[in-house]
DNA sequence: GCAAAAGTGTTGGTTGTACACCCATGG
DNA sequence: CCATGGGTGTACAACCAACACTTTTGC
């Protein structure tokens, strides 16, 4: 969290923090940041800030990410507000925590303002966090493994070009289990949700594999006539 | 909201509110106060008020959920925040947003602290509440119904000893549309989430039925070894 | 007997799971 | 020819939806 440089035009009692969730390829990684200031500099800690008075708190939650990492325009969903007491050392601070996910290939990072450094890290290798900052990611991480096996989300991890391998080793960092493949791959198949890009996988040293693409439009046509995503 | 009868202890940019939900056999209910004093005052609306510093925010939903209503001693779980700039008139206020659900006829309602009067109306014929009341409401009635299929909290708004057709009727109440009999009770029962009373209604004008009662130990015991309550 | 709700049975279709198996490609 | 992943087939069990039917009770 940042120290007060606009202690005049923002709200002192209520912070933002983000779990920005990505993949590249085997496990799922998390966005830090490192402070480059305040009671916390030289940290590495989840990246957030503070709201001002003229905004609405989910624009301060894509203002902040953005000034912080560099990484902007995605949609953030609200996790959840951590609001103990003792949660935060200096005042009293309740906290609005947002969480996304999204492609690490395509967000070029860049530490700006209060942070110093901008880094992935493994979500099973990240440092102590300060504040209550790890107990939010282990609430974020069982919030994503609930809803994606309920909604389409996982789809933003992946390239636009996918084979249904990479979403089953998708499926399987976020999950921690493994799955059957012919099984995962009707599954998915008989939805209707992907698009065959008739497209082969190249440079590939084994058979090729065929490349799909998710449209967002279809799912939405397919959600309102009825149709579940479940797993 | 109250007014700011305690401003120098309480955190002024940030409130709470409770949507408790209650059945009383037919429809579903929420439970509202009358503001007694305050910009609103002579509205309908959600329990809520300030958080002290030196509460969490969990504690303080449930202390002002009893001042104002009486109503004690529940699990209320966290909604969502609400943090749009416009949604407070006088001042910029986010709100914490609970819910609950509680067997109407277990609690007696006694108006207090900043509340002149409290009432359960059924969710369909509320009034038009002051802020963003309505709004948080659609909400919680939206988790509500998702929550209900995935989670057995439902039992909560049932008596002790309960029939398999009130907990049908409950179900059609919340998620506003009608269960197949023979196969609601099938699903129920195969779950072995229910003990049977072995004792049957009485005073009914039809065949008595018989009585089971929702046992929380056996539901933990199941979940720990994989069952999954859908539905 | 009638209404109202309790409770049981049956049937056919869908879905999930656990496999065995063959195919293509690079090294 | 082997390792790696792509991709298909099958067979059994479990589950679900729809609906017909019998039972008990008060009036």
């Amino acid at each position: 969290m940042p120290s007060d440089l606009f202690s005049s035009s923002v709200i002192d009692a209520v912070s933002i923090d983000c779990l920005i969730f990505g993949f590249r390829g085997s496990g799922l990684d998390i966005l830090l940041i490192k402070h480059g200031e305040g009671i916390s500099k030289g940290k590495w800690a989840l990246p957030g800030g503070w709201i001002q008075y003229n905004e609405d708190v989910d624009e301060a939650a894509g203002r902040l990410l953005k000034s912080l990492t560099g990484v902007s325009n995605i949609y953030l969903e609200q996790l959840r507000a951590f609001g103990d007491v003792s949660r935060y050392p200096e005042k009293r601070v309740i906290t609005i925590a947002y969480y996304a996910l999204v492609n690490t290939d395509h967000y070029a990072l860049s530490a700006g303002f209060t942070a110093s450094d901008v880094q992935w890290f493994n979500v099973h290798e990240v440092p102590k966090l300060p504040y209550d900052h790890n107990r939010i990611l282990d609430f974020g991480l069982r919030q994503l493994k609930h809803k994606v096996r309920h909604e389409p989300i996982g789809f933003n991890l992946l390239p636009k070009k996918f084979t249904l391998h990479q979403i089953q080793q998708l499926y399987e960092a976020i999950l921690e289990m493994q799955l059957d493949k012919p099984n995962f791959r009707r599954k998915l198949l008989n939805m209707n949700l992907l698009v065959p890009c008739h497209e082969k996988q190249k440079d590939v040293s084994h058979r090729a594999a065929s490349l799909y693409r998710f449209d967002k439009k279809i799912y939405d046509q397919l959600t309102e006539k009825g149709l579940s995503f479940e797993l």
